[in-house]
DNA sequence: ATAATATAATTAGTTTGACTAACTAACTAG
DNA sequence: CTAGTTAGTTAGTCAAACTAATTATATTAT
């Protein structure tokens, strides 16, 4: 790897990233909530409660496709929609205990997948992987 | 990140992922054909003609998924089906010359993307990335 | 040799998550 | 006060994933 060209780089990261998710699908169907729901509870968990447009935002998707997760979530009581103190427009998104508990379980079996066969890299390599994936969320960052 | 813990690697890693390829999408989007098309296409060039069902191992998707994929790019033109000349249920499926060189458009456009961003980053961070994106794939790998 | 089983690919039908466009409600400037 | 903007929702479409069922061919066992 001399040059390590951003051709090169991009292809194999984007490659990479496809099949680690699909790899890890498989652990996140047995949660019972999918990647793009675990993700956005694991937001407002980390980032604590949020409005429709902010979470969108987070999540790179656009107001309506959130939306619509947010709704499923709120359909499972995973997250509890509230009304903005000072805007009517603007919703108040936070998870609640079932929410938080089940991304907690949703990590878990991920991990479980996933333990296994980071186990087999090296303290390093693992490392490593940290780094990368902090490099990933600046690299997908909007301008 | 001084323990680099596996629950925090896979949790990371699969957030960066799905920001990744959700910031990718666009530039696929551009290029005609979607990420999972592109990947296809990718294998079929690097790996040489492949069966349906080593193409959807490699994909890590069903055959079913994979024969929806196949005949959408063979609509298209981007790969031919021939028979198997010993097994006679079999396909080799090859891409065509044009399949190709839509291929490496499709890398052209993702890099105008991301070679913004990866251009941010010093020649070390790419190293980094480029070695990530290798352990990413054999993380993935099945067992 | 033939019957049973397994494998390759396809098809049908479902689900999920993404999008755009069109809408209502509410806030903000001129 | 009316224009325009912003927040969120709804409807409709699409692609990609799945499972289950089907067809055709191969392989294995009796």
């Amino acid at each position: 790897m001399a040059r390590s060209d951003s051709l090169e780089v991009a292809t194999a990261l984007h490659r990479a990233a496809i099949r680690l998710l699909r790899a890890v699908r498989v652990a996140d169907d047995e949660a019972g909530v999918s990647a793009p729901k675990l993700s956005a509870l694991s937001v407002l968990t980390f980032g604590g409660p949020s409005s429709l447009t902010a979470l969108a935002r987070a999540e790179q998707v656009t107001a309506a496709t959130m939306s619509k997760l947010v709704s499923d979530l709120e359909g499972d009581a995973l997250v509890a929609k509230r009304a903005d103190r000072d805007d009517k427009r603007g919703l108040r998104i936070e998870v609640t205990a079932k929410g938080r508990a089940l991304m907690e379980e949703g990590r878990k079996r991920r991990l479980a997948l996933l333990n296994t066969r980071l186990a087999k890299l090296t303290r390093e390599e693992r490392a490593q992987l940290a780094a990368a994936a902090a490099l990933m969320m600046r690299v997908s960052e909007a301008e």
